[in-house]
DNA sequence: CATGAATGAGAATTCATTCAT
DNA sequence: TATGAATGAATTCTCATTCAT
């Protein structure tokens, strides 16, 4: 069962991405990696940022769909934003590939209004912050979570989660990654748990 | 009090920069917003890159030493670091253009191996993690933050800022930063307080 | 009585040629207007210069098979080529955008030595041609001419009907097709009439 | 007095877009021609059709000047437009080359609203017509030319002068320009000369 | 310090055409 | 007849950088 064009098109352009970043990487590049006709890629993607695009939307998918369905499965509210914060750093380590290039790379004019992916995208990002919020309000419900301003704790540890990623790519000799996940857990336990 | 060419090129980038990306702005550009012959640009910065490098630099030099005098004079540890996420944010909204270029732009080839600049950069950062790793360790000292593991809890501190300004560039319509500073002093104050 | 894929295909390039032009029109795009596989283009007409040759070869057909109906049944040769005159703008406006294409277009490479369309279209052009010599002969041997040389005023009357067609497509403010008919009409009749 | 680089473009262009046309002509091989690289093309013309709207402005210009000064001095406006159409055809002697190009290549996209050549282009284009208006109406002052709609008739030898340019070049096999100039005299002169 | 003409390598994209199905 | 994936060469244009002045 080979990999379809397609697909080898894909891949070759998030090692690329990953390993170069995305505008040091040239669509040639990409063909050539892929095995394929550079004109293909227009053929699939439309333009180098179709392709990246591509990328992102995906993995956004995969990250809710993943996060959703770690989430749906908690007694309480806090266990449900441990449970987040666990998949979080699973799924970056797993797509750490993937990660990498959303993380260098998430590119401010794929959001610009005009953009045929804006939406797409902008879509994606507020359902993340969405299932965070529904955590938080589920805590606060079960009685699990101190009472704290949903939006802007839920922004908060999207951002904490999102942030550890960035600092790690640009300070690589810095606590293995794993650590850091159980450490923010911590942090968060401490800072949401209802107090006893 | 004219301003000097030098810096009519540093302003224009960072202005640019900021606007449309690193990589989408053209020397070209810059050298005509900052009213200069494009030459004069390499005159003084050597490449393209060294413009970028030069305001990174410039901008972590100034995070540092604002940071220090921030915490120097503060009674116990907690209140140091409380300062010290205060101070993030001011100087985030005071010098909001430079942080977009750090936020969107870092480069990541500025700081592979045998960049000239990576040494420079990567100090500054390491500065910077150790200026809140200070603070904890003065604050379990003092009594005013309870028992947690200093780097890695730096680590977050430090990534939970930094994911702040990038969350909130790729999602505008989320809470106003001012509303994010306050609340993530009261996040990260519940998570360390000392218990009373 | 749907339209054949083949017509649908001449009619989308008829009118991307007279939009856009020949070499701005992919045959992508008029295989899409047309609703076709892109790869059906070639099935019938082999190349893109095959399409535009195909359409021009057609409307020259029409064009002198219409003027020589219009020419054959005139008492004399000055009303014959008022005919042709008043035919001549006539069929400009019933076949708009095809004249526009031949106007904007008339790709000389067709007409280069090795061209596979060179002889069918310089033939239909001498033809043309030669019907206004025709009615000119005529008309010196029924009186109603005065004498002029024959080739060359042939030659001056059909140029005389492209350069409107091509000064009106560059020009659009300026007087109505049809007035201009009209005068073109009476300033061709001033100069060829026999004296009275 | 070496050719300008600037100038050694320009002429490559025109003799590569008489040769092969327009579109059919690489900026690359203009380059080469001229012997310069081929980012100076950009340097001075920022486009491929910024090139070709050079020449064509150029032309259009010294077409118009040369008319005016011939047009000037007649005594009677009937010899002003014999000397009109005479220039004409010395003009497209002259400049042979650069005729072609706008005969074949006249860029109706150049002419489109939003296109920045647009105004320049058809400022002279009505320039042209001008003038030919105002012999047509000195003629019917002085009384050398009879009694003809101004606006039309301008129209219509302009475009028969143009005409004759387009089916020459579609045509080579017919009798020679200079032929058709003297022919072309007699045919306005006999349409428009005052009856005696 | 300052200019801007000139370079040339490289980039993204286009596109007519082919061909297996 | 009809499709559309696939090709690959060609094309316009960009851009950081150099250098003579």
């Amino acid at each position: 069962m080979a990999m379809s064009k397609k697909e080898a098109i894909l891949n070759a352009a998030i090692d690329l991405f990953a390993e170069k970043g995305f505008s040091a990487t040239a669509t040639s590049a990409i063909a050539k990696t892929a095995g394929v006709a550079e004109g293909l890629i227009f053929h699939y993607f439309q333009s180098k940022n179709g392709i990246l695009a591509h990328i992102l939307i995906d993995m956004l998918g995969n990250y809710i769909e993943g996060a959703k369905n770690e989430i749906s499965s908690n007694r309480t509210g806090l266990e449900a934003i441990e449970n987040f914060i666990l998949f979080h750093f699973r799924f970056s380590k797993k797509k750490s590939k993937e990660v990498v290039v959303l993380t260098r790379d998430f590119p401010t004019d794929l959001l610009q209004p005009g953009s045929v992916y804006r939406e797409e995208i902008t879509a994606r990002l507020n359902l993340s912050l969405n299932l965070v919020k529904n955590c938080l309000k589920k805590g606060q419900k079960d009685g699990s979570i101190q009472k704290v301003p949903i939006e802007k704790t839920a922004f908060i540890i999207q951002g904490m989660l999102i942030g550890a990623l960035h600092l790690k790519l640009k300070m690589p000799n810095t606590p293995e990654m794993s650590l850091i996940a159980t450490e923010i857990l911590n942090f968060c336990r401490r800072s949401l748990a209802a107090k006893s």
